[in-house]
DNA sequence: GTCCGTGCAAAAGCTTTGCAGCCTT
DNA sequence: AAGGCTGCAAAGCTTTTGCACGGAC
């Protein structure tokens, strides 16, 4: 499910900057604290706020993705391609999913509703690999 | 998505039998905090604690289920049968989606990941009948 | 009689926000 | 020069938790 940009204008910002390069450059599906602390020996002055406003405005640019996946607290991707996610029950890892997209389905449920539908998010639950080895 | 029960016994609660029976008489997903101002009346010491309590203990018990929609808050439906959502961009609401369902696409995920897949959740988006007149 | 569930209030998390100064434009 | 972006800290919101008491079993 990607949100459509906003079209409004930001400034540059090096925070901004990496912290899209350090989104990019990670499977984790990080918290905005991971994301902090990661940056934080670059940026002594960080603060978790900047974090958090230049996430939103990721967002907002549809460079990020906030995921829900049940947990207290929020984690962020910046891939943007569809994608669907796996998230381990045990472990709560969050694993992409991308050899497969059902674009169908909206159709499907467009013709049984007025809902105007723009599009969908499927997370699949179960448990992951390395949890399966370990019980 | 369902979660498994853990078989664990609890006692009989007047609170947790009138949260259910709310629950279970409401289409609106709503919040622990809708739940508590709904009851409030009827049990003047209600605490929001108790609310959230005994919230967890039904999700246990497999007869109610949260919802990650998005929002800084929980919300929380007691359908049972297997349905999808469909979540309106605009106003925020949550509609239920039951026509039909999609179990086979557990199984072509399954046949190309490890992962170890037990449901899955579909939630999509767009904006409602509604929020579409009115714009 | 046990010990779980409740009410109350405090605490805990995570996220947001007001403000003054700095940096991009 | 103007106004967004940052750091800092405080505030905000939702959810969780400790404790003493009352109710289920």
């Amino acid at each position: 499910m990607k949100q459509k940009p906003s079209g409004k204008h930001y400034r540059y910002s090096r925070q901004r900057e990496r912290i899209l390069e350090v989104l990019r450059s990670t499977e984790s599906h990080p918290t905005a604290t991971w994301l902090y602390d990661k940056l934080k020996p670059e940026f002594p002055r960080l603060s978790l706020g900047t974090v958090y406003r230049n996430l939103a405005i990721l967002i907002d640019l549809g460079l990020a993705r906030k995921i829900d996946a049940g947990s207290t607290f929020d984690r962020f991707e910046a891939k943007t391609e569809p994608h669907y996610h796996l998230i381990c029950r045990k472990c709560g890892k969050i694993f992409d999913f991308g050899a497969r997209f059902f674009p169908e389905i909206d159709e499907e449920i467009r013709r049984s509703t007025d809902f105007d539908i723009e599009g969908h998010r499927i997370d699949f639950f179960g448990t992951c690999s390395d949890c399966n080895r370990k019980s």
